[in-house]
DNA sequence: GCATTGACGAAGG
DNA sequence: CCCTTCGCCAATG
């Protein structure tokens, strides 16, 4: 039982055929989405920061992007930017499917912006703290 | 190969 | 308090 090739050709981020790097950054985000429990949420830049790259918050946002082609899927809606804001709803199939995912969850948002964010918040670096 | 863009974030004016 | 600029890194033109 050693197939192998099943997960490969699952876990192409964004170009199948480019995609040829270790793509650990990217795995590592999906990894760390996907650890988000329900009705909580995090920012790209906690992700970042987690990850150990602060300053590469963006590069989470793009790994999102990506996430759409990821397996299994990751529940890109959970993450929001440093303002609560649901910056990435415009690349969900509709413009209120993110809204509503959170909503579901009862997550409360108000104007495109989570209610009671801080309150809300699950930091990785918090929650995953080792130790 | 350089310029622009981007689901970010912090700092400066 | 609002707007602009810079940094980060990858993708796209």
């Amino acid at each position: 039982m050693k197939h192998k090739s099943k997960s490969t050709l699952l876990k192409q981020p964004v170009k199948p055929q480019k995609i040829k790097r270790k793509d650990s950054f990217f795995e590592s985000v999906y990894d760390v989405v996907r650890l988000i429990p329900p009705g909580r949420i995090t920012s790209y830049g906690a992700i970042a920061a987690y990850l150990g790259t602060k300053l590469s918050a963006r590069m989470v946002g793009w790994a999102m992007n990506a996430a759409g082609t990821a397996f299994p899927p990751v529940p890109a809606h959970r993450v929001v930017n440093r303002n609560g804001m649901l910056t990435g709803k415009h690349h969900f199939a509709t413009p209120t499917l993110m809204e509503d995912l959170l909503k579901s969850e009862g997550i409360k948002v108000k104007k495109d912006t989570i209610v009671h964010f801080e309150q809300l918040f699950w930091d990785p670096s918090r929650e995953l703290e080792t130790g």
